[in-house]
DNA sequence: GTTAGCACTCACCGCTATAGAGTGCTAACA
DNA sequence: TGTTAGCACTCTATAGCGGTGAGTGCTAAC
């Protein structure tokens, strides 16, 4: 464990260089920060704190800066949490009440909140398809070969779908089957609805042959729809940092953020908990272990629901991003737990 | 009117600065294009073309770009398109079958494949829902003081929108009023939709407290839906140009991706047009001045539908992204042709 | 244990020299 | 008269070369 002189300084160096993106040297702590000792002492304390794995060089004659050792370390235990400010809280509650029409605004305007405020790449990950809850089911006519099934569920997502009407089926079909459906399945899960079930739920009083093949076509659209829904923004912002003021860098993030299976994959590991945070090479994927992802879960009824996260370099501000995320995530839960009663 | 061997000479310059980004000298263009004269001659023909404007030295000892006249004599005189490939059309169509399963999504993937296979940013700009015509309106409890309303337009776009049930009104008041709008209303456009064309329609046999609120909703929720739908995408792609290796120029583009409606309006005269080119200096816009537009538009009944187009450099493959822009645009017609059957 | 002093390291900046690509002009040639 | 070879000239890009300054580690004195 590091000794108060020790955590002082470390946390001088963080936060400096969290604010300046320099290194910063032994001379300009001293003068910035009133720590009461010299430059010579810091640059002692300094290279026990690099033999200790929590700071690092670039090259000898640079000044120090932060390891991911030293961030986490930072995070666990010299971050006190700053309060958000009435001003930015009435800001950001001033952009939902203006832009947010449906429930798909809700999560692209969160992402566009998260990225504006942070200067990094937002992401916000919603529910699976298949692990809401069906609410309702229409199909409206398209053309003489295809009808459009809309699908509500719980939280308000509303999913589209064409669909090619089989040979030997009309709209009257799809129209019963809408009928059982709305009355048998309110409220099921997505993932439940297959003939099983349908037969458990409303016997064998339907039509089986025009009722099986309009089951497949749901089960396989909805089996199409495995893919989680990924809204994310910030790509500008995030030119914005020192660090990424480098094509290649600002290259690998952009066609990051076109693998959405990955980004998925990414911040799996982060739905389970509340308030998560990755630094730098503690992450799995060789391209961001020089970036820190923070993130917040929505939980309902004991499940994840929305992961909210903030994806940018180990140089972020932690303190303001963790309150940030948790805030808009309280807000978020606010919102939903209207639409859950 | 440029005589044949200037002509001969600028298709060279144009062809080779297109395929290599770098100016061409007169030695490089006798060796690698064989136009039978000397270097010594093409450069006496160069500085003509200089004189007249089509081309131009970025200093005195580099060689010769082709300016916006130049590129504008290759686009209308010089351009002979190619025809797509077998293999690239089996290859776009592959794509829609195994991605697209709403309308939303056609256009998502029309941007897509077409920034994939130019390289630059790509536009979709769909219609305004005021444009389009009333299909299918149903609303969905959400909770106790709200209902979502969806409504369905004519070529399969699904709208969403979360509306508080005001004092005094009950879900089944909004469902009577979803019966009239689905009696009375079908095939009629968005913008037609208030007061008067309802009173006018359905008469005065209905409720007017009721109905003046609801409509009025309504209203106000497409008021508010004013923008048009633009689908953009190749930020990434557009980053492998050589022009765009300058971090100044890629975060002025992003900065004008997220200004949707400059977007539209750089797009709108455009929209008039079946195929319209607009190079460097003809831009309006400053930021742009060294892009090129090109954009492909689908009309239906003799009215703009939706509008394709690709955001580069002056510097793009004018022959190619013109067939594409093409086969894109008819493929398009093709699948909403049917639809609007 | 703390601090002043000092030699040392290394990125960064500005300067100069050089190479190379390309031009324009002139004079010779068909 | 149009075409070409030759040549001096221009200008960019690149490499090399001190000088500067921020910062370090070490030593010795307090």
């Amino acid at each position: 464990m590091l000794d108060d002189r020790k955590q002082r300084i470390l946390r001088a160096i963080v936060d400096d260089y969290i604010s300046t993106a320099e290194p910063i040297g032994s001379r300009t702590i001293a003068k910035k920060y009133s720590l009461g000792i010299s430059p010579a002492t810091i640059r002692n304390e300094m290279a026990d704190l690099e033999t200790l794995g929590y700071i690092k060089h670039l090259h000898t004659s640079s000044g120090r800066i932060p390891s991911s050792k030293g961030y986490r370390f930072y995070v666990d235990d010299l971050l006190t949490l700053e309060q958000m400010s009435e001003n930015e809280i009435s800001l950001i509650n001033d952009w939902y009440a203006t832009k947010v029409q449906s429930v798909e605004e809700i999560f692209r305007e969160t992402s566009r909140i998260l990225s504006q405020l942070t200067k990094n790449i937002s992401l916000v990950l919603a529910p699976q398809l298949t692990q809401t809850t069906f609410q309702y089911l229409h199909f409206s006519p398209l053309n003489n070969h295809q009808v459009i099934a809309i699908i509500m569920t719980d939280a308000g997502f509303i999913n589209n779908k064409i669909i090619d009407i089989p040979q030997g089926l009309s709209l009257s079909d799809f129209e019963y089957i809408a009928k059982i459906f709305n009355h048998y399945l309110k409220g099921r899960h997505l993932c439940d609805i297959n003939m099983n079930t349908f037969r458990k739920l409303c016997g064998e009083t339907v039509n089986s042959t025009v009722f099986n093949s309009i089951i497949n076509i749901i089960e396989e659209a909805l089996a199409q729809d495995k893919k989680e829904r990924l809204y994310f923004g910030g790509a500008r912002q995030l030119m914005e940092q020192p660090e990424f003021h480098n094509l290649d860098k600002v290259k690998k993030i952009l066609s990051m953020l076109e693998e959405e299976q990955l980004l998925c994959d990414i911040l799996q590991p982060h739905r389970d908990k509340n308030v998560a945070v990755t630094i730098g090479q503690e992450n799995k994927y060789n391209d961001i272990k020089d970036c820190s992802i923070i993130s917040a879960t929505y939980h309902f009824d004991g499940k994840p629901v929305a992961t909210l996260a903030i994806l940018g370099p180990t140089r972020m501000d932690y303190g303001k991003v963790i309150s940030l995320l948790k805030f808009m995530n309280n807000n978020l839960a606010n919102i939903f737990h209207k639409f859950h009663l």
